[in-house]
DNA sequence: TAAACCTTATAGGTTTTTCCTATAGTGAAA
DNA sequence: TTTCACTATAGGAAAAACCTATAAGGTTTA
């Protein structure tokens, strides 16, 4: 038994005439004939009464036809359905992101998707960089948005901005009216880093071994707005990404440029190698990039 | 779309693999990768993303088997219910049937039929013998229980029963006392008839035409029971078939057997010409059969 | 690192199914 | 009786599904 039968049978039903319902169904009748013929003689039953003149429906008939209509229409919906996730009305893009930089870099992104998308569902996942490797390499994200270096081999990756990084210091520090710094001069300086598995993390680590030091680490957070906050309060120094870097008056340390090295981090989106990209997943890439490009965060 | 892809699918998602879904479908490895992508194709997107170890659903893929499921389980549902059909563990037998003949003949046999498909509907419909003619060759009924003369060409015709006719007169009668009566005899009587339309009706005056006389009427009902009570009471004379004859002390006519020509009635089961008869309709028909050979009404 | 292995996709040909045209068969209408 | 309208059958062409063999891609094993 074939949907293509069922069809055929429904059709029937409705033009009761063969020659007529064989036309409808863009076939010769005797095709018709054949495949009703083959589907009685599979159920067993008889559904259609011939006679001449006219054609009714048997006890069997009538409970098929029934069944059968409410079968092809919900085959039609399937059919609707996929045809929306395929045109992008309808899906699901989950992005994973670091939790502070997601939240400088997504939100110009967001409603523009939105607005082209809105039958697809946006689930935002923000997690370390080490947990979104794993996560994404494993397909429970779409795509991520990370800073390198990724170590996951698994990963795709496509280079979205490259930002610099520099170095927050209290005000009133001794650093604090020259406008830049060399890490040189900083060896002795107490650092306040993030903890461990945040990618960046190892970025400042790696600078300051660039530098030829391993810093005094006095503190550490797993939020680089509380970093930030320290270093205002007079903790210590920390490296900061530029986009993180604060404009209000209170609270807000003295950011100098790194001179003596290149202190950049670079962020991309992730996806896993090999996986098929949605439309909707495409599509938000490339807004992220015309984002970036127009500076628009 | 046709439903062997749905299933392939189906499959497909539980087993997470080709090579076993395959195996499972009966179906060589390369031919469900076929279908797969046939289907994928002609929906517009994937559905199973295949990485090496596993395969998962996409967005569209839990969609897709969430529905194609459901669908399928639809279509064995209605394949076991025409099945429950064929066996006749389900279905309706409409029976048509003069009134007060049926009433004696269908008893016996109901109960039988009800033992054996206990899933068929019985239906009843009591009508004159012309509008039944009508009904069953439009097909309103499966099977009718009918008398001669039958004018309707449409209709296949199973002799059940012949059954003798008797002359009723009322206790009391001056023929009362003989026994048999030669309807020669009659011809001043008064005659209680059926009213037009009804089959008996035409009968007694067809006896009556036999005998050469032309009845006097002076009484019609649309109940041969009323007849009777009519005869009973005095009021005249009438012909009633042996079944319906009554064996209560009180309001019962005197009855005579015709000797002077042959006064009986066929009964038969008539049907549609060329109508496909259900089991269930065979079955009943042969019931009937065997119990009017018993004489068990 | 290469070899073996497992899994899915592709190629090419065979079998099965569906479909078509032509025509027979069958009641109904003229 | 002939014609007409309709469905079923026959036989062959076209399309679809299927098969075997094998390629291509990864992972695991030696």
């Amino acid at each position: 038994m074939e949907l293509r039968q069922l069809q055929y049978a429904v059709m029937l039903a409705e033009e009761r005439n063969f020659s007529r319902a064989a036309e409808k169904l863009h076939l010769a009748q005797p095709s018709l004939s054949q495949q009703i013929i083959k589907l009685e003689k599979e159920l067993g039953v008889s559904l259609f009464e011939r006679r001449p003149g006219d054609i009714l429906l048997t006890f069997a008939g009538k409970r098929f036809i029934d069944q059968a209509s409410k079968i092809i229409d919900q085959v039609e919906l399937l059919k609707k359905e996929m045809q929306d996730v395929a045109n992008t009305n309808l899906g699901q893009l989950v992005i994973g992101s670091l939790p502070i930089t997601g939240a400088h870099i997504l939100p110009p992104a967001l409603p523009l998707f939105q607005q082209e998308f809105p039958g697809v569902e946006l689930v935002l996942v923000e997690e370390t960089t080490s947990n979104l490797e794993v996560l994404t390499s494993r397909g429970q994200t779409d795509i991520s948005l990370l800073s390198m270096p990724i170590s996951n081999p698994e990963l795709e990756i496509i280079p979205l901005l490259e930002e610099e990084i520099v170095l927050a210091v209290p005000p009133g520090h001794f650093l604090a009216e020259q406008g830049i710094v060399s890490l040189a001069e900083c060896q002795q300086e107490a650092f306040i880093f993030l903890k461990k598995g945040q990618g960046f993390r190892e970025i400042s680590e790696g600078l300051c071994r660039q530098a030829g030091f391993e810093p005094k680490v006095v503190f550490e957070s797993t939020n680089i707005e509380t970093v930030q906050s320290l270093v205002a309060a007079g903790m210590g120094v920390a490296f900061i990404p530029q986009m993180v870097t604060r404009t209000r008056r209170a609270h807000v340390p003295v950011y100098l440029s790194i001179c003596d090295l290149v202190a950049t981090r670079t962020l991309v989106i992730a996806y896993k190698k090999g996986r098929y990209l949605s439309k909707a997943a495409t599509s938000f890439i490339s807004m992220l990039k015309s984002v970036v490009e127009k500076g628009d965060f």
